[in-house]
RNA sequence: GGCCCGUUCGUCUAUCGGUUAGGACACCAGGUUUUCAACCUGGGAAGAGGGGUUCGACUCCCCUACGGGCUGCCA
């Protein structure tokens, strides 16, 4: 079932390819999600470039919850992202980082930028700056906030609370090479004198980002491309300390079917929402990856084939549209290549997460049996679930409308007849087929015509397995039972 | 308003100056079939528009259009 030529090529590749000696590698990598809400679909394709990237590398992928804003954090999130990523399979190095529990370490940098003269108090306060802002609209123009305090004798400072803000270079301009983006350069004058630490002593974004990634040894920061213009402030902060920049990775975001940006409006944008239409994680996880990234013409592929070839230089510099129909092929590849317990224990937690009833032990042992023929033929949980209705349901089987039609008078006398003769036949695929085919035979008929009844003796519906895989799962007694049901 | 990024079939993409512009999903037609799914064969389908550069541009440069982002004592 995978498409050969793709698993083909790839084998190609990795078989002919110079292997690079695995060096112990020193790549770093983050997510960093602001718990306000669940994980975004495009947050979850974020953090799996991520860990794509540090994992392919034997280099580490870290997390760290970027709760700064104590208004809208909620521990309700944060669960629910590490949740996300779990089932996502993206598992991540060492503990969890909490930016908020960092805040000491963040005024700390701030003040030694204010001892190296890379960063200034400035005593305008809020209003001061909105009145400036409204003042400057009014005239039709947008410059930039500079403070008076930039460069004031510290005889002139008030005694009152004051901001910190870095003293960024005027003149010149900012070169951000990006391994996503390209060399994006941005002059300085159009960037104002960010805020590092706000007047109560809270540090800001972006100078929280900047300490962190460097504290945490972050080597390539990864991230939505709504950061873009942001790196380039950022960049300072790095210059200003004298640290080194890491490498940038810009990648674009994801759009909703209809070319806009994602929003509620277009649906399932949690990660949560995605598990609980069941849809398998490695599925996902293949679809996403091939959301604004490619490697010539791999298209299912597992995420340890994708690490062997993922490189920050095959990402697309233009945002890519979700696609149901596509996710729900990959999903479908992924189902049928899955093992048959680990589906099953892929299926028990969709049940969970969907608020559905879990299995009883004879349902799961119906459904292990069944399970071949069942993943060949389901592209997600819920379509696998429908197939499997025949393991599912208890006698008596109450048919639906189209397995009743199927019940005429004349083929449950074909079915009567049938019963006894399966009584002794060997339970394979191989003797059943042969009694079977015999049986359509003896009466006239083509194998078709008794598929139809034996189904919705079987099944009770028309949408199932084969006859004879639905047969093996329930095994001979319920088999039989089910027919007897049904003649009589 | 300013600045930054983007634009190849309907969708995801390949191509890294020379190809009949390739693949996948979706779609259409036919085949196979035990329902569904799958599978097989074939088909239609693309370089936003306009200028350059070049012997030759999807590919390099400029302009326009459209889409997105940033422009906070939010992250």
């Amino acid at each position: 079932m995978p498409p050969l030529p793709a698993r083909l090529s790839l084998f190609l590749e990795l078989g002919f390819r110079k292997v690079n000696a695995p060096m112990a590698s020193d790549v770093v990598t983050r997510f960093a999600p602001s718990p306000t809400g669940y994980l975004h679909i495009g947050g979850a394709r974020t953090a799996l470039f991520n860990w794509l990237y540090a994992r392919g590398r034997g280099g580490k992928f870290l997390l760290r919850i970027e709760d700064t804003d104590r208004e809208r954090s909620t521990p309700e999130a944060t669960e629910a992202i590490l949740k996300g990523l779990t089932w996502l399979g993206l598992d991540w190095d060492g503990e969890v980082v909490s930016q908020f529990a960092r805040k000491a370490r963040h005024a700390e940098v701030a003040h030694e930028m204010l001892a190296r003269g890379t960063a200034y108090r400035c005593f305008s306060t809020p209003q001061e700056i909105a009145a400036f802002r409204a003042e400057a609209e009014a005239r039709g123009s947008y410059a930039v906030f500079q403070s008076p305090w930039r460069d004031a004798d510290p005889a002139t400072w008030p005694d009152a609370p004051f901001a910190i803000r870095m003293k960024a270079p005027r003149m010149g301009e900012t070169v951000i090479d990006d391994k996503v983006q390209g060399r994006v350069v941005i002059r300085n004058e159009t960037l104002d004198d960010m805020i590092v630490l706000r007047s109560d002593n809270t540090p800001t974004y972006m100078l929280a980002v900047v300490v962190d990634d460097h504290d945490m040894g972050v080597t390539h920061v990864i991230r939505g491309d709504d950061h873009l213009n942001n790196a380039a402030r950022q960049q300072m902060v790095y210059d200003a300390m004298g640290w080194a920049v890491p490498v940038w990775a810009h990648i674009p975001l994801i759009h909703g079917p209809d070319g806009k940006k994602l929003s509620k409006r277009h649906g399932a944008t949690g990660l949560e929402e995605y598990q609980a239409m069941g849809y398998p994680a490695a599925g996902m996880r293949n679809y996403l990856t091939r959301l604004g990234w490619a490697h010539g013409d791999m298209e299912v592929f597992t995420s340890a084939e994708a690490m062997k070839v993922f490189t920050l230089e095959g990402i697309g510099r233009a945002p890519a549209r979700l696609d149901f129909k596509k996710l729900e092929n990959t999903c479908g590849h992924h189902v049928a290549m899955t093992e048959d317990a680990a589906l099953l224990h892929e299926l028990t937690g969709y049940l969970a997460a969907a608020g559905r009833p879990a299995l009883t032990a004879v349902q799961r042992d119906r459904i292990l049996a069944a399970m071949a023929a069942l993943k060949e033929r389901a592209k997600t949980f819920p379509e696998l679930l429908e197939k499997a209705k025949f393991a599912l349901i208890d006698r008596p089987v109450a048919p639906d409308e189209k397995a009743a039609a199927a019940l005429d008078a004349v083929s449950r006398g074909i079915l009567k007849s049938l019963t006894p003769r399966l009584q002794n036949v060997s339970w394979t695929k191989d003797s059943l087929e042969t009694i079977l085919n015999e049986i359509a035979a003896q009466n006239g008929i083509g194998f078709g015509k008794l598929a139809a009844p034996l189904r919705a003796a079987l099944a009770g519906c028309s949408v199932t397995p084969s006859v004879y895989d639905m047969m093996l799962a329930i095994g001979r007694d319920e088999t039989i039972a089910r027919l007897a049901d049904a003649a009589a």
